[in-house]
RNA sequence: GGGUGCUUAGCUCAGUUGGUUAGAGCGCUGCCUUCACACGGCAGAGGUCAUAGGUUCGAGUCCUAUAGCACCCACCA
């Protein structure tokens, strides 16, 4: 059947993935014996739709798993969504701040619950419909969720168990507290940023007296409600009688030690440190070491609590401005001064965290990291691009406790339940009826949920069933390939690596490979305040999903940004349309076939056949090591500059048209088909649709999806053939250009000699008919001896010329410049060249291979300087 | 403060262990409405590989220093 003149995506992408679902293409069987091959789909957010991160992932992900299910894997590519605790909890609530203008307290937890699962619900539809319009080979039937039961399972079986080996534990401690999220956060969720700030210096008066005072400098004024000290450093001889002695904490009027610590730099500020255990790391630690306890003076908005006196019920900033102008009042102000600094902002909302002493879960991830470093060390993972490796060491190195808990409604509750009778803690998988040290009923569970990143944590096996021993777990356990964004390198993937290697004793996968983040052409972070988002959807909806995926796969470089621009996807599609006009062309001409019949003595089908070979073994190559772009570019070239460029081009010559079609001969087909399922991971719509409608295939099979992944043969490489070509080619641009820089007319056809031993004439004479067609050259004269160079102009090769008569030239003076330049580089080369193989060292060191080389290269150079010059004074340049 | 990268054609980037005359896409210039394709064809211009040293017979590739840029981690009030 004909192929209709445009490919249009639109109208086809989405019946061709439906018949894909009803044919269970993505479905892998349990219990086939085939090798499996596993990657789980990093699960997006439900907090909205998809970006361009995503499809990149995608892309990536298909790529390598529509190849290994082609070459006979049992493939399992496991799509699910994740809950997304805060970030979720969050959307939801702006969502009904602003349908309903109420909020998640006046609903209670249980509706506001139903609320985010229905949001849930919205989202992971959309999610699902867009992977799908993305082309994502996913296998639907086991779509997972991080709040499943089967992943809650999972989640407690794991938290019992740490919990059981001492590795999670409660702590009371300062941790990251967001005033607006109302819950303590990890470490890594906050993110220090730069902001202009002040530096007040404030008198903090000896016991006592009226006129001594200590000049303490900070950037927190409001702070000083919770002081409880005032350091110095033991060594500053400017302090050291007020060590011991007591100040008095202006406007609060109590009276706090000074104390000497190490950790006071002399040298930074006044030297004078207030110390505030409850609202600020190192003054915790400080204020441990020292005994000083803690007073906390916010309460969970960051608003002054009933320990601030005149200040209680104030925010922060509130309190900041009031403090501020009383201590002015008060005579108590000294100076301030305009200071940038660092403060920790959360990373889902933004807003300033508060550190804040509070009872909080933990994991010592520095036990589980051991084996994770070992892991990588030892290569039984490998982290590519490799540099990434070096960053997860450095991480890994310097891990400090997980904090788990957050203040949550949305996410897996703690398994923990607390006895009001015992006060003990029973820690269990399956909901506990009664407490287990004192058997009484009176239990309740902790309000608290775990960090969404433990529950993704344990992604690779709890969508697999762990921890019981299903078919799938034992089948597709460890994984293989764990594909995801950089940015996720210490949130996720070396969680994944820790819990996956404790829990399940094995490494969760084999390879790790980080691709760049996804920014706008000018390299720009895409955001939506920014304006510049690239919606993937939009793109695909103008130039469909397979332009989006090559081209994402084209620029996934081993870089860190990965600029999307429309010009850069414009020209994907134009190669699409290459692959559609081109197949066109061929079904016109051999669409009536019904077998495959190659001519192998045919040297076009030779040349083009081990070209094939070639790049299937670059592709192969380049996939192996996840050079996706690599991979691209070589099926790009084959297919634009070899195949149509030359082969066809070639093809179309009327007598070699005529024989091919005599013959039956189906190399131009077989050889397209080849490249359908080459390019099929990449491109899987346009070359399904075009293999539908192929007259015969290689495979009884109905999709592409399962025909073979082509591989190299060593037996289809015919080296003689391809440099044969390869000067055949040579004669025709080398002759093009001629006709180029002398302006002659298309239409004008000329007459050639080629000049050359016997031998080199005999291989080119076969493709005398094409020469000419594709030089536009009327005739031919085969000859031994040398024209004339008195009526010619000769195109010097490295082993025969062509002679033009200098009759169809015009104006020659641009043309002699230009020589005048070529025959200086080709000279300068020849001096290096030469002055290599006259060079003793380099005769004696260099491999002779090389040597080889380089004598072959001086000689090829002679022949073009020796030509060019015999050409310049045929026209005229001396 | 610690760490990781980057600097190659106008732009975005390749260039695997040092080895022949440094590549691609886009853009640009000229010509061509040739029967698959103007989302096309043909041809062309364009780079002292950031800088300065060094190692080597040989350096875009290795080493040292310098400059500029980006990102990550970190509690300096």
């Amino acid at each position: 059947m004909p192929l209709e003149n445009q490919f249009e995506p639109q109208k086809r992408e989405k019946s061709l993935y439906q018949q894909w679902l009803e044919w269970g293409v993505f479905t892998p069987s349990a219990d086939s014996k085939k090798k499996p091959y596993t990657i789980v789909l990093p699960p997006p957010n439900v907090t909205g739709v998809l970006h361009m991160g995503h499809a990149l992932t995608g892309t990536l992900e298909d790529i390598l798993i529509r190849r290994k299910r082609m070459q006979g894997f049992n493939v399992l590519w496991l799509p699910g969504t994740d809950h997304a605790g805060i970030a979720t909890q969050m959307v939801v609530e702006r969502h009904l701040q602003a349908e309903s203008k109420t909020s998640r307290h006046t609903l209670g937890r249980e509706k506001f619950l139903e609320k985010v699962w229905e949001w849930k619900d919205k989202s992971q539809g959309t999610i699902i419909s867009q992977l799908k319009t993305l082309g994502c080979s996913l296998d639907w039937t086991r779509l997972a969720f991080t709040l499943d039961e089967k992943v809650s399972v999972a989640v407690r079986e794991c938290f019992v168990r740490l919990y059981n080996d001492g590795l999670i534990y409660r702590d009371e401690a300062i941790i990251q507290w967001c005033p607006r999220c109302r819950t303590a956060l990890s470490d890594l969720e906050v993110k220090f940023k730069e902001v202009k700030g002040r530096f007040w210096k404030i008198k903090y008066f000896l016991e006592g007296s009226q006129t001594e005072f200590l000049s303490v400098a900070t950037t927190r004024p409001e702070t000083l409600l919770g002081d409880l000290a005032v350091a110095v450093h033991p060594g500053d001889a400017r302090y050291q009688k007020w060590i011991g002695k007591k100040v008095r904490l202006p406007l609060v009027h109590r009276f706090i030690p000074v104390i000497s610590d190490e950790y006071v730099d002399p040298e930074f500020g006044t030297g004078a440190l207030k110390i505030t255990p409850g609202h600020d790391v190192n003054d915790y630690v400080v204020g441990k070491r020292h005994g000083l306890g803690v007073l906390t003076i916010f309460d969970d908005d960051a608003r002054v609590n009933d320990k601030g006196g005149a200040y209680c019920g104030l925010s922060r900033e509130k309190a900041r401005d009031q403090i501020v102008e009383d201590l002015k009042k008060a005579d108590l102000w000294i100076e301030e001064e305009e200071r940038p600094h660092n403060v920790g902002h959360c990373d889902r909302c933004s807003t300033v965290v508060e550190p804040k002493v509070s009872a909080q879960w933990f994991v010592k991830a520095e036990v589980l990291a051991k084996p994770a470093i070992e892991a990588v060390q030892t290569k039984k993972i490998r982290i590519l691009p490799e540099e990434w490796e070096k960053v997860y060491f450095e991480w890994m190195n310097n891990i400090r406790p997980w904090c788990i808990s957050r203040q949550l409604w949305w996410g897996h509750r703690i398994p923990v339940w607390y006895c009001k009778d015992c006060n003990k803690m029973t820690v269990a998988v399956k909901t506990p009826s009664h407490c287990q040290h004192c058997k009484s009923e009176k239990i309740s569970q902790e309000e608290d949920v775990l960090d969404t990143w433990f529950s993704s944590g344990l992604w690779p096996f709890s969508t697999l069933g762990w921890p019981q021993e299903t078919a799938d777990f034992k089948t597709f356990y460890p994984n293989d390939v764990l594909e995801t964004g950089f940015d996720i390198l210490f949130f996720w993937v070396a969680r994944m690596i820790m819990l996956g290697m404790r829990m399940t004793g094995e490494i969760p996968f084999h390879t790790v490979y980080l691709h760049p983040m996804v920014r706008d052409e000018h390299g720009q972070k895409m955001s939506k305040t920014k304006g510049n988002v690239v919606d993937p959807l939009e793109i695909i909806d103008r130039m469909g999903a397979d332009s989006l995926r090559f081209f994402l796969a084209w620029n996934a470089f081993h870089g860190r940004d990965l600029r999307v621009s429309d010009e850069g996807v414009e020209g994907c599609r134009n190669f699409a349309t290459k692959l559609w006009n081109v197949s066109k062309f061929v079904l016109m001409h051999f669409g009536h076939l019904k077998q495959s019949q190659q001519d192998k003595s045919n040297l076009t089908n030779q040349w083009i056949l081990s070209r094939l070979n070639e790049t299937k073994k670059q592709v192969a190559d380049s996939l192996e090591t996840y050079r996706f772009f690599e991979a691209a570019q070589s099926l790009y070239h084959f297919l634009w500059s070899e195949y149509c460029d030359w082969f066809i081009e070639f093809a179309k010559e009327k007598n070699e048209l005529e024989s091919r079609k005599a013959m039956g001969d189906s190399t131009a087909l077989d050889v397209l088909e080849e490249v359908l399922r080459l390019l099929h991971p990449f491109m899987p719509f346009v070359t399904e649709a075009i293999w539908q409608e192929l007259p015969y295939r290689s495979s009884p099979e109905k999709s592409i999806s399962w025909a073979q992944y082509p591989e190299y043969h060593k037996d289809s490489v015919f080296t003689q053939t391809e440099e044969q070509v390869q000067r055949v080619i040579e004669v025709i641009e080398k002759t093009r250009t001629l006709r180029g820089t002398h302006k002659i007319a298309g239409s004008q056809e000329i007459g050639l000699s080629l000049w050359g031993e016997e031998k080199i004439l005999q291989a080119l004479k076969p493709f005398q008919d094409k020469i000419q067609k594709l030089a536009r050259a009327d005739k031919i004269d085969w000859v031994t001896s040398r024209p004339s160079s008195q009526e010619n102009l000769e195109i010097v090769l490295k082993d025969c010329s062509v002679f033009m008569s200098k009759s169809y030239l015009g104006d020659l003076s641009q043309e002699i410049e230009k020589q005048k330049k070529q025959l200086q580089d080709k000279k300068e080369a020849l001096a290096r060249a030469e002055s290599k193989l006259t060079n003793e060292k380099f005769m004696g060191g260099a491999p002779e291979a090389v040597k080889a080389g380089v004598r072959k290269q001086a000689e090829d150079l002679k022949a073009e300087v020796a030509g060019i010059e015999r050409y310049l004074r045929e026209i005229g340049g001396t």
